[in-house]
DNA sequence: GCGACAG
DNA sequence: ATCTTGTCGC
């Protein structure tokens, strides 16, 4: 039962795992698909998600807002409420919302160069955090921005807003960078998902950082999602 | 056995 | 994520 036969799932899309083995086993297995290389041309539309719980109901809301970019105007907002299936472990985020985010980003009618996801891409202990996880599944490029550490090392970064410090995995290899946002305020921890490297997922972060800490596609979804947690409550 | 630990 | 008052910096 150490690998996992991934062409052998249905649905691997919404897939629950039945313990944190067979987890651990399918995302060793879907990580030889991700691929660090930008496969975009330009970027002309971005993506932002973020998701909420209703407790109450048991269920998860998932909102994502399409924007222009650079200008990052708003296009579209599209959203999805899901039952809860999975609980949150760290390490496992992409099995607990997953089924939310892809539920959600089938409603976009006119779909994103780039969806940027909130936790982690590559900067996770198997190499396979929720950002490399729904571009996978997806098939499209990904950027991972986390408020938190999940997994690396790094050394303190300058004050100034576009400064950043790599985050090193255990064997030394660079996994992702933290970059300040924001002057005097901690700095957000970027990774690459898929389809997109950490030079290009460091660019269009920095770009979309519009003076506060999380850049803004991230900021409107969650702001978003806020409303919709009230009116599902 | 003791820390670390995305949202 | 969620709960939750006052408080510090721009």
């Amino acid at each position: 039962m150490d690998s996992i036969d991934i062409e052998g799932i249905p649905d691997i899309r919404n897939y629950v795992p039945r313990s944190v083995k067979e987890a651990f086993a399918i995302q060793r297995a879907l990580k030889e698909r991700v691929s660090l290389e930008n496969s975009f041309e330009s970027i002309s539309l971005i993506a932002g998600v973020d998701l909420a719980i209703l407790k109450e109901r048991k269920q998860l809301v998932c909102g994502i807002i399409l924007f222009e970019f650079p200008e990052l105007s708003i296009i579209d907002k599209v959203y999805s409420i899901v039952d809860e299936k999975f609980p949150y472990i760290p390490g496992l985020l992409s099995f607990r919302e997953g089924p939310a985010i892809i539920e959600a980003y089938g409603k976009l009618e006119v779909k994103p160069d780039i969806l940027i996801l909130d936790g982690q891409g590559i900067a996770h202990p198997r190499g396979f955090g929720i950002a490399c996880h729904i571009g996978v599944i997806l098939d499209i490029p990904t950027i991972g921005v986390g408020k938190k550490k999940l997994y690396g090392t790094f050394d303190e970064l300058g004050m100034v807003p576009g400064r950043y410090s790599p985050l090193y995995s255990k064997q030394g290899d660079t996994i992702g960078a933290v970059l300040r946002t924001k002057k005097n305020t901690k700095p957000v921890f970027v990774s690459p998902g898929h389809k997109i490297d950490l030079p290009s997922a460091l660019e269009v972060v920095t770009e979309c950082a519009r003076g506060y800490r999380v850049p803004e596609p991230t900021r409107q979804a969650d702001k978003y999602v806020a409303e919709l947690k009230k009116e599902f409550l």
